[in-house]
RNA sequence: UGGCCGGUAGUUCAAUUGGCAGAACGCCUGAUUUUGGUUCAGGAGGUCGCAGGUUCGAUCCCUGCCCGGCCAGCCA
């Protein structure tokens, strides 16, 4: 069995493992274990939902048990075939492979038999209240429900207006079919609950052929129990769901050993949303150019972001899961980014607000090749060729006239290295009618070449540059936090108030020759700057994944701040 | 307003029948460094929601209260 969860650290499990370790110690599964991960594919995946994957097809690999995907496909309105082909895609781009691709949909047969036959067990009713007067009978948290007129109809005429139901006899909304449970329940889901309706949509897969759905309710842990599922894991929200799961599989011939429900908070970051609504509305709106745009928390927006799988997984894995209701910071899942790419990503040189470099005492026309490393934390990366020249490009932030306290870069007098180039010195700048640098001035020392000086004299920074003759234009993505407000929507306000209108900028930026190379998707690390992703479609596009940790920026602030 | 679930560093999570409150990220200091990155060493940071009670001893057990989340869709 696995070692990771289970047997490393006895007692450091999660609650829910700690439950199955329960389970399978009473042999209440026969030491088997079953999850599965419910989307409905009314939308695309989030970040969230990875917790949710990364759990149940955690759970079933720890157990040697089973994970499958299974699409809660009851709601033919919002769903639509896009969508369940591109949550099989981010299932698979996380890193997971589910032993089978099933659908609700699969089971309306079976989820109709049934229906039928908590009818002549006289525990369902067909119900000829509207919408509005089945909510307004519901009562409320403190006053009693009111029972239908048709709560007494006998089983056979219950079961012949089901079947009228069925088979279209009935308008939409004329009809439903209750559960015949308690109108007088302390828990609301209990009061009757709806477990059909009459829509005649089209569905992505059953197409005409039903124009009665099952509710979430009356499907959910039915699907379960039809696969076999052991540990149905959901979401907090469906806590109070959970006396309804339970009645309805007591009261149904199962094939398999009934299933327990166990719930668990959802991810939440900073910043940021995870409900599927809100990113939905964002792409309606055309804050966002899609699902897929490389500002959305979406797995295919993180994907384009560069996010590697692997780092979201271990983030998943560091969180762990508990009931606690909880916002991650997501500067805590940026450091999983980090982590992971620092290990993997090749080093290149990019300037993004790019400065003239003019050496003056550089030999006129000529170009040097100087050999850079990779990586520094993988040899095997091996090393490139950089063609260095006489006009370089340097970052804009890398020279000041006047520079303030702590400042180690480039600044008339100073000696820097040009990272495996030379160490130069700055001898002057030219500046436009407003003060603004245009172009700086510095002699190179030959004897640097490579970036060491033979009489062993140091120098305090090393800044990257990119060959003003050879340099590649690109546009660069730059992006900051999605919404202002770290708890969007907070204290009841409108979340989308706190949308950031700097969210994005884009600059053009000069490559080294080596970046026009690059896979698409392929996250490189920006020497200083941060990693950046090639856009999927464009290569000319990169995307900035997560900055580096910034030391210089925490200086600056705090200096603002005191 | 009733019920359910929660409340432990800034944040998220730990603490094995009641026994000196820990980790990660973030922050600060130092070392290393051809990335102000990485790595390493150290540091600051807690009224265990509040108040009572039981106990030699309570984050843990009991009672009351406070705060947050969820539930009154023919959404999931």
């Amino acid at each position: 069995m696995s070692s990771e969860h289970t047997d490393e650290a006895a007692g450091s499990v999660d609650f829910i493992r700690e439950k199955i370790n329960a389970d399978n110690a009473t042999g209440k599964f026969g030491g088997r274990v079953q999850t599965r991960f419910p989307p409905e594919p009314n939308g695309y995946l989030h970040i969230g939902h990875a917790k949710s994957i990364c759990l149940n097809f955690g759970i079933a690999a720890d157990y040697d048990g089973v994970c499958k995907l299974r699409f809660d496909d009851t709601n033919p309105e919002a769903e639509d075939q896009d969508f369940v082909d591109g949550i099989i895609e981010d299932v698979a781009w996380l890193g997971f492979a589910p032993d089978e691709v099933v659908y609700a949909s699969d089971y309306f047969d079976q989820l109709y038999a049934w229906a039928e036959s908590l009818i002549e067990r006289g525990l369902a009713y067909v119900d000829d209240q509207d919408a509005e007067t089945i909510s307004a009978n519901r009562g409320g948290f403190t006053t009693p429900g009111v029972d239908s007129p048709w709560r007494d109809r006998t089983p056979e005429e219950n079961l012949a207006l089901f079947r009228g139901m069925r088979d279209g006899e009935f308008a939409d909304g004329e009809k439903v079919l209750r559960a015949k449970i308690d109108m007088n329940h302390e828990n609301m889901q209990m009061r009757d609950p709806v477990l059909y309706r009459i829509r005649r949509a089209h569905h992505h897969r059953t197409g005409d052929q039903w124009i009665i759905y099952p509710t979430y309710d009356w499907a959910h842990g039915q699907s379960d129990a039809i696969e076999a599922v052991t540990h149905s894991i959901c979401t907090l929200e469906f806590d109070t769901h959970r006396p309804l799961y339970d009645w309805c599989l007591e009261h149904l011939d199962l094939p398999h050993e009934t299933p327990e429900q166990t719930e668990f908070a959802r991810l939440n970051l900073t910043h940021t949303v995870t409900s599927k609504r809100k990113l939905k509305q964002l792409v309606d709106d055309g804050v966002m150019s899609g699902w897929d745009d490389a500002l959305m928390p979406t797995l295919r927006g993180v994907r384009r972001r560069g996010y590697p799988a692997a780092a979201i997984r271990a983030f998943m894995d560091h969180i762990g899961v508990a009931k606690t209701n909880s916002t991650h910071d997501i500067e805590l899942l940026e450091s999983f980014i980090r982590t992971e790419l620092n290990a993997t990503a090749l080093r290149r040189m990019a300037v993004l607000r790019p400065l003239k470099l003019i050496i003056t005492n550089w030999p006129d026309g000529e170009v040097d090749l100087r050999e850079a490393i990779n990586n520094p934390e993988d040899d095997s990366a091996g090393v490139r060729q950089v063609p260095f020249g006489g006009a370089l490009w340097i970052e804009e932030d890398d020279f000041r006239l006047d520079p303030p306290p702590k400042y180690y870069r480039l600044t008339p007098g100073r000696e820097v290295r040009l990272r495996a180039g030379y160490f130069v010195t700055a001898t002057d700048a030219a500046t436009d009618a407003d003060g603004n640098v245009t172009e700086v001035y510095c002699t190179y020392d030959p004897a640097t070449a490579g970036g060491q000086a033979p009489d062993g004299r140091k120098v305090k920074s090393t800044i990257h540059w990119v060959s003003a003759a050879h340099a590649i234009d690109a546009t660069v993505n730059l992006y900051n936090r999605l919404f202002t407000d770290p708890h969007p929507g907070s204290g009841g306000s409108d979340p989308f108030d706190s949308l950031n209108p700097e969210a994005r900028e884009a600059v053009a930026a000069k490559l080294e020759p080596a970046l026009g190379d690059v896979a698409p998707g392929q996250v490189v690390q920006f020497e200083r700057l941060g990693y950046f992703a090639a856009d999927l479609d464009d290569a000319r596009v990169f995307h900035r994944t997560v900055g580096l940790r910034d030391e210089w920026a925490n200086i600056q602030k705090r200096r603002q701040n005191s």
